[in-house]
DNA sequence: TTTTTAGTTCACAAAAAAAAGAACTAAAAT
DNA sequence: ATTTTAGTTCTTTTTTTTGTGAACTAAAAA
């Protein structure tokens, strides 16, 4: 019945509230979002179980599932100590690389689903079907330049 | 009673849903989603109140707060003709460009945040804020570049 | 002047998403 | 051997989101 909350101060509490939000806006859910914002802003960067119930004052079952969907989605990973058999649960922030493609993918799918639309599109409509290209071309040359950069930062990391 | 259904393709409603999904993934309500995936599909890219509400099979006050929405944020727009009085409503697709760019208002959000957390957090742990230092300066890249486009865009249209 | 059209507004219902709680489990500690 | 720890799983409850329906409005038509 121990209290793990993890101390913060006011400023760290409002950024993982800020985070979360924005992690909302993302797609992400509202308990993993707030388990993410925790784990990028705490000073230790590796808390266990109880110290991210505790904090984020979540139930034991919403920071489980929580917890587990991060980890299939590889978005956190854990840590176990001998002699410990708590897990200490961390951001896989290496892979931020990774993290943000995936966010990326969703500009794939808008252009996928655009490039069909042109494609079945009536040809009477001319300035409408052009304007539908030009964004579809727009955020295709986004996408590439995205995966240029990308490929940079893969080279630098070998 | 007149049933106002626009006649679609097995495909068109196809990409009509598809598009409704990505838009609903993009963080925008089912409602607006359909009317946007609808208006852009359709043949006709001008349609009435009750065509949008036939064909979608939504309410009338569904469809009333859908294209209300969708006029303040000025992702559609409405021509009237003269002697009738229906509203003939159609994408702004021709601001295509500020559409975009509104989404990537994410993006922003999401690096303004990070160089919060990164401002405040403890120097006790080096690797996990270069980490997170070396993600805000990609995202930041990817901002400037996206912006550098549209810029170029915005030239080219005048 | 009354009726119809083209919507709007708002209280409520339905559905979906999120969180809680309680019972359960497997391994470790006593 | 039984108790505790560190969770998991499943059902139920709560909350939030989305959509509906009925009453309303303002302008135009009959």
């Amino acid at each position: 019945m121990a209290d793990n909350k993890v101390v913060l101060k006011k400023e760290q509490v409002e950024l993982i509230e800020e985070l979360a939000n924005v992690n909302e806006r993302l797609g992400q859910q509202p308990a993993m979002s707030k388990v993410l914002g925790l784990l990028a802003v705490s000073d230790n960067p590796e808390l266990t179980f109880d110290e991210i119930k505790d904090t984020l004052e979540l139930s034991k079952s919403a920071v489980s599932q929580a917890l587990n969907q991060l980890l299939m989605s590889k978005k956190i990973s854990y840590k176990t100590k001998i002699g410990d058999r708590k897990r200490y649960f961390h951001l896989r922030i290496a892979d931020w690389d990774t993290h943000i493609l995936e966010q990326f993918e969703g500009v794939s799918s808008l252009i996928r689903v655009y490039e069909k639309v042109i494609a079945i599109r009536t040809t009477e409509t001319k300035e409408f079907n052009e304007n539908l290209k030009k964004m579809a071309d727009f955020l295709t040359l986004v996408h590439n330049q995205v995966m240029t950069l990308h490929q940079k930062i893969v080279q630098e990391k070998k």
